[in-house]
DNA sequence: AGATGTGAATAGTTTCACAGCA
DNA sequence: TGCTGTGAAACTATTCACATCT
């Protein structure tokens, strides 16, 4: 995770020197499973709710999936794939298992079936609407990413508390002001609201697209949002990225801690 | 974490649809501390290695410190410095006391204080040098950010392949030429590699980076880096983040789910 | 009183290792 | 024979609860 920024240049990403949080509220979707006790009955042996964990490993796997099969692969094996993703193969399996089974004994994965999968787990399938506050420097970054589109989503708004922006078209969009986002997620039903505005205005937009029933945002300014229970944010924060970094960095230069690998 | 583009505008982010390493290699940083059996003499009880959870989150605590250093707020308790950063203040407090003791009972921590030990232990007083490969969309709002300087790194040099780039001037730096990549690292000493580029581009920009003694990288571009041990690679991927908020969005819709919840 | 620091309990995740099917 | 699917073990991380200190 990291950011970047708001709609004013500068000032936008991570602009302080501290760091940002990974994914904020995201503990929500944690794998729920009551376990209630006094009960035992017949208990659906369904797809119940994913780890956290898994979830995000998905999303790996569906993008090396889809390299695969623009090769024309058709099978593969966990091993093979788990390589491809960066992950362990056993590791790999297990997430796949909570899909239900798949996979082939002896022979391995069909690609096109686990992409199936996979994106119907994800609910790719809907391509929910985006709506981008804060055009800024990042903004514009983001505006104009092609992945968007490419498979489960659209940005269908821009938005800007900048009257000097709003107006401005920004691929194939025309920026439209802040004060119009309650009218523009109910027109357009959007189900996530990106926010890229200086860290200042971030609680204010967030509050904005919960009280207008967004539960899922994604959030590039450098500050800790708060929403109440139910909505998902998810933050992506480059000066903690980099500071993760450094502190690993700082620890390959002082011989202090490999001393305890030693002995 | 999320991710955008590369040099050529679209195609940049993550690209297809698939996913992203969230952190790829990082797992290196792990709590080391191997526990080798057979001894168990005299161990420093010494700040060894910290979690890697504890360090990411160190980093939002640093953040929100500065925000209460600006205010003017001389000391926090861990339930105000907890709730700020959206944590639990249990774990906000065994995070802290990894680095030590430096609150007072009865009292709480000093602001200043806090900030100083955090500062240290991500290495946050050298001002690393980063060099920006890829300057399309995203480079370019990266480069332009202002979060860089503020506190432990600075774009040194600006990267891209495209000889149309090259010679451009973009926040006070000169674009030069991919090629010169092993020259510039040595020549200014860079520590961290961001790398912005398209995908197909990633693991070339990578291993050139590896090749040149460069050990932190930090993953802008949708695709899976391979790296020796040793190497930490952090991912930003905006749409493994997108996706992740589509499978909670999904789960929330469907009332499958809440069943397990109610009994 | 009030808040830190921390052992113990709990929860979540990864890895091992192998039974079982193709 | 080969690879999936998975129980069990190992590890990491979070939360509780309270002794301890100011």
């Amino acid at each position: 995770m990291t950011d970047q920024h708001p709609s004013t240049p500068d000032e936008a990403l991570p602009g302080e020197p501290s760091g940002g949080v990974r994914r904020a509220r995201a503990a929500l979707g944690r794998a729920v499973r009551s376990t209630l006790p006094g009960r035992g009955e017949a208990r659906r042996a369904e797809e119940r709710t994913l780890p956290e964990a898994t979830v995000a490993r998905l999303a790996v796997y569906l993008r090396v999936l889809s390299v695969l099969a623009e090769q024309g692969v058709t099978t593969v094996s966990s091993e093979e794939l788990a390589a491809a993703a960066g992950v362990n193969s056993a590791n790999l399996r297990k997430d796949l298992s909570h899909l239900g089974s798949y996979g082939t004994r002896g022979v391995g994965y069909e690609v096109a079936v686990l992409v199936d999968r996979i994106e119907g787990t994800l609910g790719l399938t809907r391509r929910l609407a985006v709506a981008l506050i804060g055009v800024g420097n990042l903004g514009h970054a983001l505006a104009g990413y092609g992945g968007f589109a490419t498979r489960g989503f659209h940005i269908a708004a821009l938005l800007d508390a900048d009257p000097a922006r709003v107006g401005e078209r920004i691929a194939g969009l025309t920026v439209r002001h802040s004060d119009e986002l309650p009218a523009v997620i109910r027109e357009l039903d959007i189900a996530i609201g990106v926010i890229a505005t200086p860290a200042h205005a971030a609680q204010d937009v967030c509050d904005q697209l919960v009280a207008c029933g967004v539960t899922s945002i994604l959030n590039f300014a450098p500050a800790v949002l708060a929403v109440p229970d139910g909505v998902d944010v998810r933050k992506v924060d480059l000066a903690i990225e980099l500071q993760i970094l450094s502190f690993h960095e700082q620890r390959k230069l002082r011989p202090g801690g490999p001393l305890e690998d030693v002995g």
